[in-house]
DNA sequence: TGCACTATTGACAACGTGAGACAATTTTCA
DNA sequence: TGAAAATTGTCTCACGTTGTCAATAGTGCA
């Protein structure tokens, strides 16, 4: 299919729209989408306009049914004409009651998968009426205190503190409530979100073993790592549930310390058990991008997934899951879910010793 | 490498961790990130302390030098000390600034490339003293306008509307500045930051005549989509500079619409001129997802990247672009890059006709 | 007409901060 | 010793909102 390119070019710089610049046919430009205006008034202001008092005006505004029907709808016209906002601001000062929730991203808004995680405390804060505020840190370094004043001049209500993998921390308790979500504290000071890794390694061995695999291998993130202790557990009791004994077919595939760039050493591996006298009829890796990487390296041993072996994963990681081909099948890591927890139990006020788990889906493709 | 998995496993649910609860090894914690006290005091409350008065507490606080230096270091002492901040919504509210930016994020934090447009911009906020607030927003809802209710609320500075694409919007103007990342307004009436994508294809494409190709295979986003119309030109430009003719090597290679979920035709496009007289020497992707799918599909031809065809592509997507084999070259979008600048533009106050067009970068790896 | 009652509206203070005007006190210098 | 300078304190106001409480207007009844 060809494309039609025209005309000579040339580079002009100003306002108007490369398109035009080009000389090209120009784009259908998306639908409206108008920023409604922004009154900087005040409620004073209103009370003048519709002759009343202030204190009138802020009845209405506060939904206080204390207010003759006519003096409300002539009162809302006008907030409705000038688009008056109430100050949050005021309100904060007014009321001492911030309705902030900070969430401090370790690390976390910078990769795939988890974003979830701030996706679903977000939207669980929109919902109800909260503001959250969401602050990159990274440890060690000075952006962690700078958020920490930052919350603590907005008289932040509860704090969100999330990890960018399921670990254990050592956060001193403060007078701000803290929910910690992807990690736990090491004595159980704070409520805590995570994933249920030994039920999804469980979930998914099973569904392994009723599918008729029998040799699975394990290609398993770094010993120092919560979640792979947890999953190695699930893997190995899931196995024997089924009545085989699979802590043999278990091996540790990545060779950089946790936090540091992944370094895999699939390689290496599956040249050792696929030259092995009993191959493995199944490799289930500890996460998607390492599912990618035994795509390629079974490749390059001349095996194609989906028919000469099996592949599967955690994380269902988008886009690299679906793009594999064949798709692979996989467990999702529920970190939307558990965004949205972390964010509830932050509003309401959780137990310090309440720990979720939750649980993970099972995303079939056509790896398994 | 076989990896240890000890004792029999029983879940029980509380405050301890899980590597507790399952008797395993315990895992190293991470050092100590301790969260500073928030103290819920007022400046009365210092000088109260400080045995001294409450304008003398403002003085330190706002750094006036009318201050004894023994003063101020007590004040500062017990500030410290009680971990004072004072409230941002009695200094808003006094000093009738808020010092917030708006982001508007039109599906764009969802996907992994454009988050660097949201780091970039809080990288930013965060250097010069400001609070960015961050709202995913998705057109057609009502999420647009409760975002902009509470950004009205909080009396934002400036709004910065970033899309998940580079197009062009129709956004009215209101009364606080907008900054257009990614996209710019079809009447020029906003300041925007987008990514060059002439440039980007111009450098590419010379990079790869300059490595001695000489019938590179364009496989475009889709034909109503700004980058694709210039990149498409770029490309045709640069090659035309090289003194060659290559509009005729141009497909375009998404089928499905603008904003829905991508589906290539990358299968039938590379069957067909794969199997023409002058096959192609290189694949040129409009973006690195395409690229993998690409790498399957040559794979199902029984062609090696690198070996039989050499690829690249656009994005450098993270992880997809270090992760597949060999590594793919790409043009680099600088999406970081242009959030650090639409932040500094809306804290700065631009020009409405302002367009600032950000080049890419060459990231080399194996696949050309 | 007067009274009790309700419905509706209004006046005022206070939240925490910052700034101006100016007075009071201490320190320094000639 | 006196004058000038440095430092600190007192008082006031303003920002925008909302809770407390008082005032006013309207209604029904004797």
């Amino acid at each position: 299919m060809l494309w039609f390119c025209p005309g000579p070019f040339k580079l002009t710089s100003g306002c108007r729209p490369f398109a035009v610049d080009l000389g090209l046919a120009a784009v259908a430009p998306i639908e409206n989408c108008p920023t409604k205006a922004i009154a900087l008034t005040n409620q004073r202001e209103i009370a003048r306009r519709a002759k009343t008092s202030l204190k009138t005006v802020s009845r209405v505004i506060n939904r206080d049914p204390l207010v003759n029907a006519e003096t409300r709808a002539r009162i809302e016209a006008i907030i409705a004409e000038i688009g008056y906002e109430p100050s949050q601001a005021a309100r904060m000062m007014r009321s001492q009651r911030s309705n902030v929730i900070g969430f401090l991203a370790d690390g976390v808004a910078t990769t795939t998968s988890s974003i979830d995680l701030v996706r679903g405390a977000q939207d669980v804060a929109w919902e109800r009426g909260k503001q959250m505020m969401l602050f990159n840190i990274e440890r060690g370094t000075q952006s962690a205190d700078m958020a920490d004043s930052q919350l603590a001049a907005f008289r932040a209500e509860a704090i969100i503190y999330a990890a960018i993998f399921h670990q254990e921390v050592d956060i001193a308790p403060t007078g701000v409530p803290h929910v910690l979500l992807n990690c736990f504290d090491r004595r159980g000071r704070h409520a805590a979100v995570v994933p249920d890794d030994y039920q999804l390694a469980f979930d998914l061995t099973r569904i392994i073993y009723e599918r008729g695999y029998r040799r699975p291998a394990f290609l398993n993130l770094g010993t120092d790592i919560v979640a792979s202790q947890l999953r190695g557990k699930g893997f190995v009791d899931a196995a024997r549930t089924a009545g085989h004994e699979a802590a043999g077919q278990m091996h540790t595939a990545v060779v950089s310390p946790a936090g540091a760039p992944t370094e895999f050493a699939t390689r290496r591996i599956l040249a050792e058990i696929m030259s092995a006298g009993e191959k493995p009829d199944l490799i289930l890796c500890g996460q998607d991008i390492m599912a990618m990487n035994v795509y390629f390296e079974l490749g390059e041993l001349g095996l194609k997934v989906g028919r000469d072996i099996a592949v599967a994963s955690f994380d269902n990681l988008d886009p690299i899951a679906t793009l594999l081909q064949p798709g692979l099948s996989t467990m999702e890591l529920p970190y939307y879910d558990m965004g949205r927890a972390a964010m509830n139990l932050a509003i309401d006020g959780a137990d310090e010793s309440q720990v979720l788990r939750l649980k993970g889906k099972f995303i079939e493709r056509q790896s398994l």
